[in-house]
DNA sequence: CTGTGTGCAAACACTTTGCAGGTGT
DNA sequence: ACACCTGCAAAGTGTTTGCACACAG
C-alpha cells in the first residue's frame, strides 16, 4: 500500500513527514515509537511536526496509538476497516517490543446495568517468541 | 480496615502521608488520581513525597495503579489477595471516573507458540451508570 | 492564492533525583 | 541511634502552544 495513495484517499496533503511515518509504520512488523520512526527516516524532522502528524494520522484511522504503562507510546497501522473486531496488544517485558495481535479478538465484557461498553483495550504482557527462545551463544 | 494496621503488617513506617493515602483510597468507591487524593487530605503534602509513597504502596501491593491513555493515572485498593484473578477496569468517557470491575475476571488469551502471558490489562471505555442516566433537570 | 503544515522557541505537566534535615521505631 | 522518610530545589521527559514562514493543491 502506497503512503501517497493513502494520504490522497483521506484528502490529506502529501508532505514528506506524513509520507515517511506511514511508510515506516506500514513496513514494520511491530509497533514503533516516535523515536524509532524518526530514526528510520533520513531527513531531519521536528518533534513537534511529528506529534502533529501522528495526531492527524490517528484521527483519520490510518495508524493507531498504543500506550504501555504511561511510559511507552507506539504506533501501528490501523486496520479496523479490514478487521471488524478489536484486537489485543502484546508487550514483551524483555525486549519491550509491542505487536498487534490482529488475530486475537477481544472478549466483549458484560458490564453492570447502565454501563455502556464503547471500546475495550487489552494489553497482554509477557515474553515474546524471540526472547523466550533459549539463548544460543 | 485500618491504615495503621495495614502499614504494620507490611513493616512499613507509619507516616501521615502513607496513612492518609491508604485511608482515602480504601474509602473511595472509585480509583483516584494523585490530585484527588491530595485534595481529600487536610495537611499539606509534597508531591514528591506522594509519588514516593505511591511507589512504596504499589510495591507492597496495598494499592494498584491504573493508567488511562498515557494521561490519567489513578490508584485503587489492591485486592489481589482476596481475588485470585485479574480484573478489568472501566473508564467513563463522560465523567472520567475509573472503577475496578472486581467481579469481571479477564479472559486468559491464548498466544502464538513461544509467547508467554504473564499479565493481562483490560480497560473498558464507555459511559458509566450515572452518566448514562437521562438528565433530570 | 489560500489554507494547511512546518520549524523554532517557549511553556507545561508529570515524574524523578540529590541532598540535608526530620522522624518513627 | 539509625535507618528511613520528608521537603525543597532542580533536572528530565514527553507533549502542547503560539507564531512566522513555507508549501501543497
Amino acid at each position: 500500500m502506497d503512503p501517497v495513495e493513502i494520504l490522497n484517499r483521506h484528502n490529506l496533503k502529501r508532505t514528506s513527514c506524513r509520507e515517511g511515518i506511514i511508510g515506516v509504520v506500514l513496513k514494520a512488523n511491530q509497533a514503533l515509537s516516535e523515536n524509532e520512526i524518526r530514526n528510520r527516516l533520513t531527513g531531519n524532522y521536528d518533534r513537534t511536526t511529528f506529534y502533529r502528524s501522528f495526531k492527524t494520522l490517528v484521527q483519520h484511522k490510518i495508524i493507531h496509538k498504543i500506550v504501555i504503562d504511561n511510559q511507552l507510546v507506539k504506533y501501528a497501522p490501523d486496520n479496523s476497516i479490514t478487521h471488524n473486531f478489536e484486537h489485543a496488544h502484546f508487550y514483551c517485558n524483555e525486549c519491550h517490543s509491542v505487536v498487534c495481535m490482529d488475530d486475537i479478538p477481544v472478549q466483549k465484557y458484560v458490564l453492570p446495568n447502565g454501563y455502556s461498553n464503547d471500546e475495550t483495550e487489552v494489553l497482554i504482557k509477557g515474553t515474546c517468541g524471540i526472547c523466550s527462545k533459549p539463548e544460543i551463544k
